[in-house]
DNA sequence: AGCTTAACCGGACATGCTGTCCACTTTTCC
DNA sequence: GGAAAAGTGGACAGCATGTCCGGTTAAGCT
């Protein structure tokens, strides 16, 4: 008898199911990879994967939620650092430093993961991840921290999603097309996050 | 005899076709303003138009170009505006006044004209639109004026792009419907205006 | 081991959008 | 008033989506 009535005793997954989803994962980080990941479809998963629709479509929506499964990791180890790694990253340094450790830390991440992040979170969709909630609380903390007496309480929350607003994945993407070094784009953002909270 | 030679003498539209072009623009600014636009696809505006699909096709290759077609003379007003307009939006301020009366000016025209942004300007087609590579010199200008000894070259460039992210449409999208009012953005823009151009 | 059951598989199918093509019609200009 | 160019609209092929269901396979029980 299963003790946690909220944890339901859910059946364990089949060798065959856990065998198909390790394939489509791999499949499809090798598709995202080797080109556009806005282009990859369902059917070039289930194709490159060696599985039929149906059973690509019993555990993913979309393509979209396939990347986010792959990025997921990632993004969860990034999180982790937020709350409880070292400063300036974790949680002692004044606000504008960790804002500066954060830019770069997602920096990093946008350019290692640029194919991933452009197949999970293009667009609107964007907003609607977890990991962009993340993401707002801890701007949003951080400039709370920062302004406790200025401005309303909407304010912040206005100002956290402004300050990820250049982490957006196109606008990466379209900076590196252009050149511009991850270097660079990490200096303008320390400039920013100091200019800001300071 | 044309005398222009780099203007060829393009015949002038028929009586007919001007009138089709007329029909489609006053169809699709309806469905835009009626439903998502980005849900509108070019069959709806063709039947809304009365027009048939290679006749629809034969002006506008997809449905983001009709929705710029509409917005561009907004947009044009706006960029008329900056460059002989008053101040502060036009030349005579100092940078951040003039970077916070810009961010009103959009903040405005994007609440006035959200349908048609989302429609004509979204996700990595923003980038490519004449109308962003407007606001980006525009923005790049402002801020080369106030560091002009400060940062590399490209610096600004990158400075630019990321001053503009926070005015990305989807982005407003949904500040405004988490109950955010278009004062709110204004006031937390012109203070990123004037932390960062000061 | 054998059997039952439920989970799982995969391809067929219906639907909807895209972009092109071309036979036909209308306008313009001489 | 007639020829040529410009314009029109619907048919068509291609592609992606998401669902459905008959057949298959693993898991658990005896």
């Amino acid at each position: 008898m299963n003790l946690f009535a909220d944890q339901p005793e859910r059946p364990r997954e089949r060798a065959d199911a856990a065998r198909n989803r390790a394939r489509v994962l791999e499949a499809a980080a090798e598709l995202f990879a080797s080109r556009d990941p806005r282009t990859v479809t369902m059917d070039d998963v289930a194709k490159a994967a060696g599985v039929g629709r149906g059973t690509l479509y019993r555990r993913f929506p979309d393509v979209a939620s396939i990347a986010r499964a792959l990025l997921d990791e990632h993004e969860r180890a990034l999180q982790e650092r937020l709350l409880r790694g070292e400063p300036p990253l974790g949680p002692g340094a004044p606000p504008a430093e960790r804002l500066a450790a954060f830019y770069a830390a997602m920096v990093e991440l946008l350019d290692a993961h640029i194919a991933l992040v452009l197949g999970a979170e293009t667009g609107p969709r964007r907003f609607e991840t977890g990991a962009y909630g993340f993401w707002r609380a801890h701007v949003r903390a951080l400039a709370a921290d920062h302004t406790t007496t200025v401005g309303a309480a909407g304010q912040v929350d206005v100002l956290a999603d402004i300050l990820l607003a250049p982490l957006a994945p196109e606008l990466f993407e379209r900076l590196r097309a252009d050149g511009h070094t991850t270097a660079e784009i990490t200096t303008s953002l320390t400039d920013l996050a100091t200019r800001v909270l300071s």
